[in-house]
DNA sequence: CGTTTCTTTGAATCCGGTCAAGGTCCGTGG
DNA sequence: CCACGGACCTTGACCGGATTCAAAGAAACG
């Protein structure tokens, strides 16, 4: 199969929760997702848990360099992806060019935004990691309403917060009349002037 | 001049405290440092400051790409750098190929550096932070007695504490006979392994 | 030596974490 | 269709670590 940037590869299936690449595995492939949405995590010695970023459709991961994966990739829900083999003799050419293209082009996006993120998580209260965050969701949803796709745990433990402070936070924009959630997982940005001034620069 | 990574370019010598680049300008160089300490810098609107990574001699910055420098570098002491143009004409062949790798090998570099910096900003302790720290600086420096070429401030911004809360641990380290400073800049570690033990996997 | 900048130390405060209880959502099976 | 169970989310009370504010002490520099 091959998709709109020239990648070559398979499509997969994955199931809720599952597990997409191991952290430690040997990073045979890069992957590109078509549809769904994924978390990458990461695990130290005592539990703590860390997770790397969110990717939406059209986003390549997997690809922190080294010959191992740094982090494991999880299907937040049922989604669907490109798996690129890294390493193919039959990649020749204008392939090869559009391959190491590809793989150039995201490596930087991702170390833009693992620099964002340091940002966020060194000198940010809660409620600006938060309201920051929740911006960024709007940004990829262009729908009226907005979807989380990830637990308050995925957001905590990428936020570098608890469970409670993230659903108090949350608790907090709603009570001020900033956002208003249908659910859990669907909200819609009732002030944006004031979730922007929230956020971080 | 070319340096021991076949890179060409012309060599610089920047005073202490002296601005190398700057956050936003044109990113028509990249930098290798040939003696010396770096650091880079972010600054918020508001003013709040992050240090995104500190620099040695051997090591290649002011690479996180884009057409503009994300963050500003500056000189810690007197150093000397490589500055060697991006985009030039007359480089083809092998030099091009060297210098394509070596862009490529530092960019991987500070993808990883800025995933474990991402690990110890949002889930570690104080003292956590500190004791990585200074393992970090342990690390770089062989020497028997290690050198801290930056402020307070600059750890501080660098782990997201205030300058007050990274004296405090450093203190806390040496009363617990962990290390003993000579000066507030020059230290040696008295017990490598309690400092490991504090220092996260 | 005097001045400035950086660092240390102390006391009080506050934000976010911890612990605990209750609520909501959803799938399963009676 | 409703009852049950489990996973996830919310809310409250209390606690503690890091920040803030303030002042004194050390180091760098002309």
């Amino acid at each position: 199969m091959s998709d709109s940037l020239g990648l070559v590869g398979v499509r997969m299936h994955f199931a809720p929760g599952e597990e997409i690449c191991a952290q430690d595995e040997d990073a045979d492939y890069v992957y590109r997702l078509i549809d769904g949405a994924v978390r990458t995590t990461r695990l130290l010695s005592d539990g703590r848990r860390q997770v790397g970023e969110f990717y939406y459709p059209g986003d390549l991961f997997g690809l922190e360099s080294g010959d191992r994966h740094r982090f494991s990739a999880e299907a937040l829900g049922a989604c669907e992806v490109l798996m690129v083999k890294r390493v193919s003799p039959s990649r020749t050419g204008a392939d090869r060019d559009r391959f190491e293209r590809a793989v150039w082009a995201g490596t930087t996006t991702e170390l833009q935004r693992a620099q964002e993120h340091m940002m966020l998580l060194s000198r940010t209260t809660a409620i600006e990691k938060v309201a920051s965050f929740l911006l960024h969701v709007v940004g990829r949803d262009r729908a009226e309403t907005a979807t989380l796709p990830m637990t308050r745990q995925d957001m905590g433990d990428y936020l570098g917060l608890t469970i409670e402070t993230v659903s108090r936070m949350l608790g907090r924009l709603q009570a001020d009349g900033i956002v208003e959630f249908a659910g859990c997982r669907h909200f819609r940005v009732r002030q944006h002037i004031a979730l922007s001034r929230l956020a971080v620069a």
